[in-house]
DNA sequence: AGCACGCCGACT
DNA sequence: GTCGGCGTGCTC
């Protein structure tokens, strides 16, 4: 120890393997172990980078080769205790540097190094003129209710919002006139206001009772049909964790933060609820952060990136819509927010919930390994009844529209009985491809292609337009064919955009709305037109988008058209996606007194899924599926990782993986079985081997337990990152995949 | 990932 | 004669 004086280790947003040491910034001496956590602004190269110190010791360098440290950003440290561990454990299960870990769980605005923001709450008061005018103010108005608060002292504004409804124009009004102000003041810790909700039912108290009775980490599987009542459960759970002083974090899948849903929250648990999502600006965001880290957000429902979240007081993690595939980022590190909200629940000891009508198979078989405590909602609250589903085979029918005779008339029916319908078409845009009659030629998109050709592009707008909906590549549609000049051009197959068309012109004296990515981009703008079409008679066509949330209490009758694409799908998942859809669609159907029909349009009605689901339900359907992925050896059986490579020439993404291979080849041992330890595939072309210009390989991993797969990436990791291919290729890995594309 | 340095084609 | 193409090398 002939130096004392210890460097920072630091760990930057660079995708290189480790920490970098610095000599502190001017003036700090030398590292100190509280140092740990804050960060620090560097030069690296000829660039500067704000990184955050993830240790301290004697340098790996010699000392007079390190550069000195710019200057602190923070006074104290930012990430420390449970989140700090936690986020470490993230970079070794992703096999990711711990410094773009950190930049992908820190808000934007402290990732570029701005300050910890203020999380001050603000409050109104009297001032002189309006404690002496208070008499003066029309009697009984909003105005003098409003000042008339404030006489006792000011107000924050939190307690303004459970006080007085709309008072913010009347607080502007009167401060214009100079009567009251509005002032800063330390964040409110108002006690909760619960207002009471509904009597549960004897398996909603169950539930209730269940997450009660846990003392530190339980993970608790809320298995419930749609309507059953699951986020009544989580209200009281949550209330509960409020009354013991405690943080509550809820994970929502990205659509289902609705300003509704925020609204009940709020007014439930009757304490201020922050709301993070991607819709807020990047200030906001960092506040939110600020004021979970300093137990100030008492409630955060937040989507994905909220599982970042520091909870110095947490009591309890719920994620709604557990299988909901927005959990798993996908595209820089590849994390799975309810893995990792798993993860944080335990490092924290408090129980993590995880709800969902069609729970993942991961989930299912954790409840049935005894890893998750199972609780079953199995019936729908209040007087609601389950929808009746029936399979209607369309073999040999006419269709218009893809829509059969049948379903056509099914839809009449309802909207004469004065019910609202919902037509599901998994398909966006008029028709999926658009086809010459004469010569065969069809439209495709010039920089994405399928292993045999380009993609088909969509046709929009009656066909007069085309887009690729994997890479958004936009082009009017020709006049007539390029090929053969015919102008016979014809779109083919059946999108959301046409079923709207013939179901308007069938259906003219009701409302058609359809809801796709094309129609809807804002959050709201669903919002609006639930709000519009009220309860009155009318049709919704659309996609996924319409799969869940809004309870529409007149819908009576659900259409789902043209799922058997989704049947035949290469991918493991697809069935597992598929009945999760199914499942969810029909549970929009009848959630009030009136009875509801799912109408399952097919040409394959032997198909075991539907037959299975239609059947047996959801859990049938999921029993039988994971004997199959057990056979298999895929996941949850086996773990996976998957290794991508990308670039805009064709042949290095191959040349990289086939050399990944290599370093990987010697890692697999034999089980005692003498089956081999780890599996590798590949590496082949992605599903789509050019998307938007870019050629795609990956080499499939997948080995008999899950340490020995992390064992052997550990090891191969650092041989391929300095791979001479690897230069010359984009790649990452993704463990956990939920696509195999 | 950036960013700089370094060697070969079509432009003022 | 240069501006700029992207191959390759490095970052405490």
């Amino acid at each position: 120890m002939n130096d004392p004086v210890h460097v920072l280790q630091v760990a930057l947003p660079v995708p290189l393997p480790q920490l970098f040491d610095y000599r502190p910034p001017p003036g700090s001496g030398s590292a100190m172990p509280s140092d740990v956590g804050r960060r620090v602004q560097v030069p690296f190269g000829p660039r500067m980078l704000v990184g955050v110190v993830a240790g301290v010791g004697p340098s790996t360098n010699a000392p007079a080769a390190l550069r000195e440290a710019t200057g602190w950003l923070d006074a104290a440290p930012v990430l420390f205790g449970e989140l700090d561990a936690s986020l470490r454990w993230l970079a070794r299960y992703t096999h990711a540097p711990l410094g773009e870990v950190l930049a992908t769980a820190l808000p934007a605005a402290l990732r570029r190094g701005e300050p910890l923001p203020a999380t001050h709450a603000w409050a109104w008061r009297l001032t002189g003129a309006g404690a002496a005018g208070l008499a003066d103010l029309k009697p009984d108005a909003r105005p003098r209710r409003f000042a008339a608060l404030l006489e006792a002292g000011p107000r924050d504004e939190d307690a303004l919002d459970l006080l007085l409804e709309r008072w913010r124009p009347a607080a502007r009004t009167l401060a214009g006139r100079g009567l009251v102000e509005r002032i800063a003041v330390a964040a409110s810790q108002l006690a909760p206001q619960p207002h009471p909700g509904p009597i549960p039912n004897d398996e909603q108290q169950i539930a209730i009772d269940a997450v009660a009775a846990c003392n530190g980490f339980a993970s608790l599987l809320l298995d419930g049909v749609t309507g059953s009542g699951k986020t009544e459960v989580y209200l009281q759970a949550i209330a509960r964790c409020l009354a013991q002083g405690r943080q509550a974090l809820v994970l929502v899948p990205e659509i289902g933060l609705t300003p509704q849903t925020l609204a009940r929250f709020r007014a439930r648990l009757g304490v201020p609820v922050h709301a993070l999502h991607s819709g807020l600006s990047d200030a906001e965001r960092a506040r939110v952060w600020a004021a979970a880290l300093r137990g100030e957000a008492r409630v955060v429902v937040g989507t994905r990136s909220a599982v970042f979240l520091p909870l110095p007081q947490a009591g309890l993690i719920v994620v709604d819509e557990e299988h909901d595939g927005s959990y798993k980022q996908q595209d820089g590190i590849r994390y799975h927010a309810r893995d990792f909200a798993l993860v944080r629940g335990k490092a924290l000891d408090v129980p993590v919930v995880l709800g969902s009508a069609t729970p993942s198979l991961e989930s299912l078989q954790n409840a049935i390994s005894g890893r998750h405590l199972h609780l079953r909602l199995s019936r729908r609250a209040g007087d609601a009844r389950p929808p009746a589903v029936r399979v209607l085979d369309v073999r040999k029918r006419p269709l218009e529209a893809g829509l059969s005779p049948e379903l056509l008339a099914a839809i009449d029916q309802a909207l004469r009985d004065g019910g609202q319908v919902l037509v599901f078409r998994n398909r966006r845009g008029y028709a999926p491809v658009l086809l010459c009659h004469d010569c065969g030629w069809s439209a495709h998109c010039p920089r994405c292609s399928t292993p045999e050709r380009g993609h088909p592009m969509t046709a929009h707008a009656v066909g007069r337009r085309l887009q690729c909906h994997h890479c958004g590549h936009r082009a009017p549609a020709p006049p007539a064919c390029p090929d053969c000049a015919s102008l016979g051009l014809q779109p083919q197959g059946v999108g959301t955009e046409r079923i709207e068309a013939l179901l308007a012109e069938r259906f003219g004296d009701v409302p058609v709305l359809r809801i796709d990515k094309g129609s809807t981009r804002r959050r709201d703008a669903l919002e609006d037109l639930f709000a519009e079409l009220g309860s009155r008679p009318g049709i919704l066509v659309g996609t996924q988008m319409l799969a869940k949330g809004h309870d529409l209490s007149n819908l009576t009758l659900v259409c789902v058209v043209g799922v058997d694409e989704g049947l035949f799908s290469a991918d493991f998942r697809a069935g597992e996606k598929l009945a999760q859809l199914l499942i969810q669609v029909a549970g929009r159907a009848g959630r009030a007194q009136r009875p509801g029909l799912v109408l399952l349009q097919t040409h394959h009605p032997e198909h075991p899924l539907l037959l299975t689901l239609v059947r047996g339900g959801y859990h049938a359907f999921a029993a039988g599926e994971l004997e199959q992925r057990q056979a298999a050896g895929f996941p949850p059986f086996a773990p996976m990782a998957l290794l991508r490579a990308e670039s805009p020439h064709a042949e290095p993404p191959m040349a990289f993986l086939r050399a990944a291979r290599r370093v990987l080849q010697p890692l697999s041992g034999r089980t005692a079985e003498g089956a081999p330890t780890l599996t590798i595939d590949g590496p082949v072309a992605a599903p789509m081997p050019r998307r938007a210009g870019v050629y795609r390989a990956q080499l499939l991993l997948s080995a008999d337990h899950r340490g020995r797969l992390h064992a052997a990436l550990d090891a191969a990791l650092a041989a391929i990152h300095t791979l001479p291919e690897a230069r010359r290729a984009r790649w990452s890995l993704d463990v956990d995949p939920l696509d195999l594309y």
